[in-house]
DNA sequence: CGTTGTACTTGACACTGTCAAGTTGTACGG
DNA sequence: CCGTACAACTTGACAGTGTCAAGTACAACG
């Protein structure tokens, strides 16, 4: 019969899963290699093969991992002390600044396989669906799902180009002499959720409050 | 002196460049090897090493190409059939579509290195010169520099994810039933230009025309 | 003819992902 | 207490990879 896992089993797994999350925020996907990262959980070079399968099976749980994570930052955004929307722009950008590992991966169908993993298409599935749900806090219940489907599109186009620009884009380099990084992130975002809002009040969908 | 390229030259190291292209396209960025890149372009596996210094000295070229690509493409929008920000979005979708090897390296800040290789770097900030012009297309040349700025990175984050979502990420997975890829993209991107248009039109600025 | 430089090629090395086959420990039925 | 079964690894081997170093072929120039 199979036992439950041991301290031991998840302590090695969850050594070998961060070290390659720390890999690739460091380092970025590309240069993560198994037996660096076997080296540095301090086990031997095919212990992580052990565990994930190979290579495209340690990427699917991290990008598991994060689509998991983001579904519960969706479901925490407080929307009482700001705009829902603006509240969302704010989580996501802040999660994949503190998550930079797993968010470099997440959107890396080559590698990680949002398709052919099962446990990853579910993750990602619910994220999705959490977005879907604060659209209609945004937007009020009334919508019509086809709407909110294309609402919730725009809204995650919005925050994952965002996002993925101020990570491994050219926007940083791009800020204008006088203002800081942080400042344009916070004009963007102000005017993201400005438009948003018009946008939904022009909708006849009244944010609710 | 140095004499000019040579037709055989040029021919190669194209041919190269090519090869690589047609491998990212394919296989994606991740499973790019020198050697494979020399065997399809028939040449030894040192020859691209002659030509591009290293790994990331090609992607570096590529991405360079594909950000002059893009600039071009803004220059050609055509904004007399349709609002300005509507074609923006098209143009971005378009080349990201056909240009998808390029694509997948130009905002990969890991193997490319934008900030590293100088060329990358300047076609990189002719394609934001180039969209900050559309900006100024949009809005009228009225608007304040530092808003142009702003405007102009809300538009880039909205394309990019749009984007990068259709291309690889879990977009494609979850279109609800009844609809197709398509007309949820241009949902999404009818839904885009219209709310950019009601903003620009709140904050005084007319959409030329 | 000799030199110089470009455009490659051949050879070597350390490193990588992955397959195959061991080893160790531990839980459990008898 | 013994045997067996299975998870959790390790050790070993192999083809393929990026890259350094050293060659070769050949055109241009003096």
């Amino acid at each position: 019969m199979v036992s439950a896992p041991s301290e031991q089993h998840g302590d090695v797994r969850r050594l070998v899963l961060d070290a390659a999350i720390a890999i690739i925020e460091s380092e970025g996907a590309e240069s993560l290699s198994m037996r660096e990262v076997a080296r540095r959980a301090g086990v031997s070079h095919q212990a992580p093969y052990h565990y994930f399968g190979d290579r495209s099976g340690i990427f699917a749980v991290i990008s598991e991992e994060g689509f998991s994570s983001l579904a519960q930052a969706f479901r925490n955004v407080d929307e009482t002390e700001m705009p829902a929307a603006k509240a969302g722009f704010i989580a996501y950008l802040n999660f994949a600044r503190k998550h930079t590992g797993h968010f470099r991966v997440m959107f890396r169908n080559d590698i990680c396989g949002v398709t052919t993993h099962d446990l990853t298409a579910v993750a990602a599935d619910s994220a999705f669906d959490e977005l879907r749900l604060m659209v209609e806090r945004i937007t009020g219940p009334s919508i019509d799902p086809k709407d909110a489907f294309t609402f919730a599109a725009m809204l995650w186009s919005l925050s994952h180009g965002l996002a993925t620009l101020v990570i491994d884009g050219p926007l940083p380099n791009k800020i204008p002499p006088g203002t800081s990084l942080e400042d344009q992130i916070s004009a963007v975002i102000d005017l993201s959720s400005h438009m948003v809002a018009l946008e939904a009040a022009e909708k006849g969908l009244l944010p609710r409050r």
